[in-house]
This record gives structure tokens, sequence and C-alpha cells, in this order.
RNA sequence: CGGGGCGUAGCGCAGUUGGUAGCGCGCUUGGUUUGGGACCAAGAGGUCCCGGGUUCGAGUCCCGGCGCCCCGACCA
């Protein structure tokens, strides 16, 4: 301990912020060089190495053959892939001394598959997982929360390759056990939910949350049925759909001054909120998206993004909204001209009757609107699943929670494959592109998830899987005897392969106690003049209050137990994962 | 990129009307202590984020920049 780089602080620094930024930097454990990155220092790496490790258990008992991929790419096969240009700045690109482009890795999906379509010619072969735990840098717009979310970062990528897509279903819960597998292990407990693809592509997606105020994602549950998914892709029942008469009156208009809102045009006009349509007008680079639903329902953002084929979108300014031929406050897809706009129209809107729209004018409204008559627009499902929103599954009101995402799956199906060209030949003699799929574990994050999830008022409290040392060895006073008694345990134990950080440092017990608790290490034992008059140690537990002295020749064996016992509290429960989808 | 905040010793902070920088912790040396962040004494440690301006004089006022944190848009 004498010699361990690391320094124990007293105080947070000012940038820390969450519990686990603030221990981690406390316990000496990382530092950071630059906004979002950071480095780890001994006690950090060691637990880095514990998760690490338990991935790699977990991976390779599902196949997973582990491989190292670069960090540096040429801009070549990002091209070929197309992400190149699809993907923004968060990828950082640089020249060579050449002038050739090159990249920094942000994951790996194009160079896995370039191994694959080098090393892969047969169905024979199949299926094939690779992974490997390597640094990224994504240069994310706004890092946080120490290392919640960092732009340099160890990522944990495994990458399947399938003959064809119900190779891939059936190995898919393969690989989520073996996700619940990790997270339990490492002491953490997370929720499978549904999730956006995002920028991977791909059909079907899950992230492992762990749930959590600091999380950064919104998650919907069903408590009844057992629906799970990120607000982002969320559901819901919304509710009987509006009649919708034989025969329909002609629009007309109706003057609504000061009503720009669909409460204040609800309650000018005597109806229900559901009979007024919400129009929002999003911007994203030069097009315009209309988004079109009924005026008791909110939108999801991320799935008008989706609807409408953008990555990225925000709400339009006024003058943009009015320079398009719209009035801000009386939106209405009605009567739409230009070219750029795309309407996005909800399904509560377009499998309904008449409503009332906006009528582009201020101060006027227009009765008797239809879809399909009066405008059109492409159909979807857009709309934000709430709290108190009833489940699409079961009817029952959702919940909702933060998460902090640990892990995510992906059916990537061919999107690469295809691409970059990566086939194999089938018993039928034909090529075909490989059915992949990508799993990610956030290394560092996870780390993180650990101390949010594990710690008290003093300090982190480790699970025994993932502690940088089984044990902290603490002598009290400086006479010889104990010392040597100290030192004599510390060879016991290390020889008996338990891993012991030994506080030989000279300075006062309530120091080394304080340490102790705030570093985490699951085992003390401490050793003193007055344990030694009972030929014994004290031991004690970081998660619970009691001590006990141990004789001196029993402490070894005691110890052993204890840290098994302690390993085994994770290692050996398996959560099931849920099936309900 | 929009909104908010902060940059003074390794860390946490103070610094008045503009007058030449301080406190606590940590660090070094010596001594006394030794079961929950001890005590005494002596020390070391500062481009006050950077650049420009105002002024006899700027940590303090003005302008510009940079860095960091928090809230949003993006992700492991």
């Amino acid at each position: 301990m004498s010699k361990l780089l690391t320094k124990t602080l007293r105080e947070a620094p000012a940038e820390a912020e969450l519990a686990s930024h603030q221990l981690m930097l406390r316990a000496g454990m990382i530092k950071r060089l630059s906004s979002g990155i950071y480095t780890y220092l001994p006690l950090g790496w060691r637990v880095i190495k514990k998760i690490e490790n338990i991935i790699r258990e977990e991976m390779d008992a599902v196949g997973g053959q582990e491989i190292n991929m670069p960090v540096v790419h040429p801009a070549e096969i990002w091209q070929e892939s197309g992400r190149w240009y699809s993907v923004g700045a968060e990828l950082a690109r640089f020249k060579d001394r050449w002038g050739r482009e090159m990249a920094l890795a942000m994951t790996h999906e194009e160079v896995v598959t370039d191994v694959a379509r080098q090393y892969i010619d047969s169905y024979k072969q199949l299926p094939v997982v690779l992974y490997h735990l390597q640094t990224k840098f994504r240069d994310e717009p706004r890092p946080r929360g120490g290392l919640i979310r960092v732009r340099e970062f160890i990522m944990k990528d495994a990458y399947s390759f399938h003959r064809d897509f119900e190779d891939l279903d059936r190995y898919y819960p393969a690989m989520c056990q073996a996700y619940m597998n990790i997270f339990w292990r490492c002491g953490v407990d997370v929720t499978m939910v549904l999730s956006d693809v995002g920028m991977m592509g791909g059909s079907t997606a899950h992230e492992f949350m762990m749930l959590s105020e600091a999380g950064e994602d919104t998650l919907i549950f069903c408590d009844k049925c057992g629906y799970a998914a990120n607000e982002e892709v969320a559901t819901l029942q919304k509710g009987e759909p509006l009649p919708r008469p034989a025969s329909v009156p002609g629009i007309e208009e109706v003057a609504t001054p000061g009503t720009t809102e669909v409460e204040q045009v609800s309650q000018l006009l005597g109806v229900s909120t559901k009979v007024v349509m919400k129009t929002m007008v999003y911007e994203s680079g030069d097009r315009l998206v209309l988004a079109v639903i009924r005026g008791d329902l909110d939108v999801n953002e991320r799935k008008l993004a989706n609807a409408s084929g953008v990555t990225e979108l925000k709400p339009a300014e006024p003058d943009r909204i009015r320079r398009a031929g719209m009035e801000p406050g009386y939106l209405s897809p009605v009567g739409l001209k230009g070219a750029g706009i795309t309407v996005v129209v909800d399904d509560s809107v377009s499998d309904g009757g008449p409503m009332i729209a906006g009528a582009n004018k201020a101060g006027f409204h227009l009765k008797n609107v239809l879809y399909g008559r009066d405008f059109s627009g492409t159909v979807r499902d857009i709309a934000l699943a709430r709290s108190g929103d009833r489940c699409s599954r079961c009817g029952s009101p959702l919940r909702v929670t933060r998460g902090i995402e640990a892990g995510n799956t992906f059916k990537l199906g061919t999107k690469y494959s295809s691409s970059m060209n990566a086939t194999f030949v089938d018993v039928d003699g034909e090529r075909k592109p490989f059915v992949m799929g990508c799993y990610g574990i956030g290394v560092g994050r996870l780390f993180a998830c650990i101390v949010e999830g594990h710690h008290d008022e003093k300090g982190i409290v480790f699970p025994m899987t993932v502690a940088p040392y089984h044990v902290y060895l603490i002598h009290l006073g400086e006479s010889d005897d104990v010392k040597e008694a100290a030192q004599r345990v510390y060879a016991e134990l290390d020889g008996a392969g338990v891993e012991v950080l030994y506080d030989d440092r000279d300075v006062s017990a309530g120091v080394k106690f304080n340490d102790a608790d705030l570093i985490g290490i699951p085992v003390r034992v401490t050793i003193s003049k007055r344990t030694l008059a009972h030929g014994a140690a004290e031991l004690k537990l970081r998660s619970a209050d009691e001590v006990r002295l141990v004789d001196l020749g029993d402490l070894a064996l005691q110890i052993r137990n204890m840290v098994a016992a302690e390993k085994r509290k994770y290692n050996d429960r398996r959560v099931q994962y849920p099936t309900v989808w």
C-alpha cells in the first residue's frame, strides 16, 4: 500500500457529481486527462481486468472466440459500409503522413465483417462468434458523469455470423443469457428492454439497463405483463379511434383567437382534446418534418426521426415555419405547398374520423378535417408512451423510470455483410451474405454501474467478484511483533491465492479504516497489539457491521472460505432473462 | 450546438471600495502519538486559465479566446 500509486481524497473534486464518479476519484481509481478521457490508476485497472475476465468467461461459454482488432482504421472500410458518410462528427477522422484518410475505431462492424469474409467460406463453419475488448473513440458531444459517458472507452463487442435469420434467432437468446450472467456476476442488476436500433441498423435490439435516477435513458414498464421498453420505441394503446361517419361535411373555418395550444382549442370549442389535431414541425438539415398526432398524445421524436428517415431532428424555428407557409400555434397539414416537407401522421389520426386542425392562419382553426381526403402523409406510430398510458400488450397502466445502459444486443441482419460483400457458400451452393448479430458492453460504464449500485456514505462496497483485492490488511501500531504478524498473514494469504492489499503505512488507525471503507475491498483484516494478545486478528466484511476475532492459525482458511462464499453470492446465481417477447 | 455555472497551491475553498495572495486538507523534515481522517515545531509549493485593454497599480474592471462541469439533442 505504501507503494501503491493512488491518492485517497477526503473531499471529492468539484467536477464530480454522481456518487460513482466522486467515489472513483476519491478512492484514486481514475484520473481525468481531458473531457471524457480517463486514466485508470492501479486500483481501477484491477477492477477493469476483473470485469473483463468475467466477460471473457461468459463469452467463451457461448462459443465466442477472442480476437483483437485495431483502433485505427483506413477510411475505405468505412466507405464500403457507407458509414463514412452517414456517421457524423462522432467518428474521429484524420490523415496519416501520406494524406490517406483514417478513422479512430468507434465500433468494429466493418473490421470484423472484413475478417469474416476472408476466413469464413462455408456454411459448415457457421455459426461463428468473435469478440474483443478494445478501446473505442467516439467524439461524443457531451461526456458526463465520470465513467458513465466518455469519449474514449473500452468496449467488449461481440459479433455473430449465421447462415440465416433462423440461426441468429436461435443464438440470440443464449447471448442474452450470457449478458444477464455477466451483469449479475458483476453485481449489477439489469433489466432487459426493447430498444431502438440506432446507428447500428438492423431489426431487433435490446438494451440491458441498470435502473437508476442517474441514468440517461427513460424506460417504460408494465408491471402486469412485464413489457419493458426504452421510451424511444415503447408502444401504447391509444384507445378507440374516433368514429368516422359515412359522410363528413367539408372543411369549415372557425375563429379561435389566442388558442395556440390544443388544450385552449378544446376548451374554446367545447370538445375533447382527442378531437383536436396536434401538429408539430421539426427540421432536419434543409428538410422540414411535420408530425400530426391526436391532441391528447405527445410526439416521440425518436420514432418520428425513424419514420421520416433522418437521424437528427430538432424543433423548427418559427421563422422557418412561416417561410414554409405555416403559422406557429395554428399549424396544419392541410393545404401545404412547397417541397421538402415530409408529413408523418400518427395512426391515432389516420384511423379516426374528422378532427379540428389549425388553419395555418393566426386565430383560425379548421373543422371536419379528414385524413386521406384533406391531407395525406406517411402513417406511422409516432406516439410517446407516458406514465399512466395503457400497455400495448395488456392494457395496464405503464410506469416510467430512468436507467443506465450497461450493454446492448442487436440483430443486425445483413446490413454489413451485404454492403461489404461478405458471403459464404450455403448447402445449395449459393453465395449468401452472413446474417449477423452484434453485442456490446461498455466496460468502464459497467464499472461505474457497479459503484453506483454498491456504495454507502463511507465509500464503495465492492462485490467480491470485481473488487480490486479480496482483502484489506491493516496493522495498527508500529511495534515489531504486530508488523511481523501482519507480514506473516500477508505471506500466508498471498500463498493461498488470496489477493491482499496490505496497508503498511505508518498512519493513524482512523486513516487506515477510512481508506479501507472508501476503497471498499470486501474483507478487512486488522492486526494490532490488542488482537495479538488473543493470538488473533480481527475480521470484518465491508458490507456488514460485525467484527470478530479469529485465531491466527485459522485465519487463512476462514478468509479463503469467506472469499469463496462472497464470490458464490454473485457467481452462482443465474438470472433467467425474461422471455416475454 | 442551445441554456446554466465554474476556472486562485495536488484537492476543497476565501480573497472587501482595484493596493502586489491566504485558509483547511495533503506534501517534506524533526519530535510526541497509535483502534475511526492525532498533536507540536519548522518548511516547500502560485504564469491567480490564456491573450489584449483600462489604470500609477488588475486575482478583482472591460473585450476576446480556451478549458471544465451541469441541463437538453446523440450513445456502451
